[in-house]
DNA sequence: GTGAAAGCGCTAACAA
DNA sequence: TTGTTAGCGCTTTCAC
């Protein structure tokens, strides 16, 4: 292995030298940095990151701790994870991939070993049992998601989208459109008994807007298969016959709602608007392209590695970030059909696959 | 930071002792390790990774190279790195997120800068551009996926799906139950441009079954939009009209193909039936859940991690390791029908979304 | 502008 | 069974 003590001697300097060409810390003759450069090349240097780690106290490692139980659909921690790792590059970092599972004992490790710089954590529940720790220690973290408490006041860093804005947008836009009756599919329920932070401030921006635009809202959380969207679906139609506006925020019922609206004979958009809370791709590739609210992935994981990288460069104060909301309009929504939609003979057969 | 030195100095031994007693190298009596033991529980002692990792010249950490270019849906992928992270934190191991984009870069950055103790590489293409540094390097690596020469001579290591057997699999299946003219709808273009060695061996074991169950195979790589999907699918029931079998080896292409057969009036098994290859999950999921030759994601990374692992204790021997294909019969397949199947007035007109 | 040298915290011979 | 000690390769003060 090629040390920075071969280098020095092949450069004829010391290893400091060396080390400064490096680090840029002191000013090089011009002649003497092109020689060790030369000499590094040739050489093929690299340098150690153990020993680097060691005498320097950084490790140029981020870690980022990603949930592990996520379901069948998972293109949004996937768009995060990759966004974390290319951003984290171009700044210098490698990434070390936790599982969330690890849970408080992870952050401790980190820490504790000295291990990564600092970390980036998703899938922040509102009462997350990590903050404690995260709290506590030394290296900085940026939540990607919001918990319970003010995060500003607790002095944690979050990045994540303005999820309350988010509902809001969806509604505005429909109540734009003239619809007054609106339903939402939201997440399974686990994902709201589990305290997740973004699904119940998507919905207290629903019911916000709602209340403040008059229009009626129905609210059902869904398991993302054909059955269970269809039995909700039925349900709502039936409860409330005037719906024209469906706001989805679970990417693995879009196609099984599109597909039964279409055999329930509804027509998308004459009958019913659909809008989305979900990735752009997601909403592009559907099988009627969906106005959509995008979930900013890439963003999200870019603006968390940019906030930690400032901050262990000793800038940047913590704070929250709230990414604005973004809604595209596609083919999925439209006005209001004028007449109340015709009864669907379907409402009465059974649905739910086969 | 509490030190080695200082839980030596708690627990009125030497440094070493401590640190034989985490290593487990040397044996130490039972009073003077229970001594130890709560000197490091009371200081909460961590080992410094970086001075380890200089000592030992081990760092703990597994390197895991995992494509950036994947399309919508990564599943796959996410699973794989999982299962992945969690088998290596139960061997003691951490795990480094590359991208595949650095392409030959990461591996020599790896090697050189002994960030990492050894490598699993995903997405290996035939003629993978990484291969060359990886054979040089002095860590090992395995690969997830099989490049075109013969891995075991070479001096790889490499973990996959029987893709050969899997895709035979698939048409022994629908040859078993009548069906005697059989379409795949393979991924996109693109994949098998790149190269990517399991959707060409896939479609080799198809059509080496095809030919010895003499039955007829059409393979048309798609795209996972329902466009693509149903201009596919359109051309394939007009160029073979009795066509019955359906083979899909497309994660996107899924639930689209099934929307599209149940807008056509084809029955699904009645009509036509319909074989994956995915994983369990999706094919679970489906709206029709079909048979399928489930990609064992989870297997394929714990199984790399433990090769690796083994590797890295000086065990095993590198070479080629295939899982057997499974394929679990669900209601996507059934008996073909006696008959032809009636013309679908369908197939005259357009298709593809909106 | 450059060099010398003292560690960083741990491991693993070598000694006892 | 335990202690002593010489590094591992790099960073960074201090000195010139």
């Amino acid at each position: 292995m090629v040390t920075l003590a071969d280098v020095a001697r092949h450069a004829g300097v010391s290893a400091s030298t060396v080390s400064y060409v490096l680090s840029g810390k002191r000013s090089i003759s011009a002649p003497t940095r092109e020689r060790i450069q030369r000499s590094i090349d040739a050489l093929g240097y690299r340098p150690h990151a153990g020993a680097r780690a060691l005498a320097s106290s950084r490790t140029g490692i981020l870690a980022l701790m990603m949930p592990l139980r996520t379901g069948l659909y998972v293109p949004v921690m996937m768009e995060i994870a990759m966004a974390v790792t290319t951003t984290a590059r171009a700044h210098g970092y490698d990434v070390l991939l936790l599982t969330g599972e690890e849970g408080p004992e992870a952050v401790r490790r980190v820490e504790g070993s000295a291990v990564a710089d600092g970390m980036i954590v998703m899938d922040v529940e509102l009462d997350d049992p990590r903050l404690p720790d995260l709290r506590a220690a030394e290296r900085p973290a940026v939540l990607i998601g919001l918990p319970a408490d003010t995060a500003d006041i607790t002095g944690l860093d979050c990045v994540d989208l303005d999820f309350t804005a988010a509902g809001a947008r969806c509604v505005d836009h429909l109540a734009d459109l003239g619809h007054r009756r609106i339903a939402v599919l939201g997440e399974p329920p686990a994902i709201y008994e589990r305290g997740t932070g973004y699904a119940a401030r998507t919905l207290a921006g629903l019911r916000e807007a709602a209340v403040r635009r008059g229009v009626g809202l129905l609210h059902r959380p869904v398991e993302g298969t054909y059955a269970a969207v269809a039995a909700a679906v039925t349900r709502v139609f039936e409860e409330r016959p005037g719906t024209t506006g469906l706001v989805v925020q679970n990417e693995a019922a879009v196609e099984p709602l599109l597909a039964l609206l279409r055999h329930q004979g509804r027509a998308v958009p004459e009958d019913v608007s659909v809008v989305a809370v979900c990735p752009d791709q997601v909403a592009l590739h559907a099988s009627v392209p969906l106005t959509a609210v995008s979930v900013p992935a890439r963003d999200m994981g870019r603006r968390a590695v940019e906030r930690l990288v400032a901050r262990l460069a000793g800038e940047a104060p913590r704070g929250t970030e709230l990414l604005a909301p973004l809604l595209t309009a596609r083919a999925g929504s439209g006005p209001a059909p004028r007449t109340a939609p015709r009864t669907h003979p379907e409402d009465r057969r059974g649905h739910g696959g086969r």
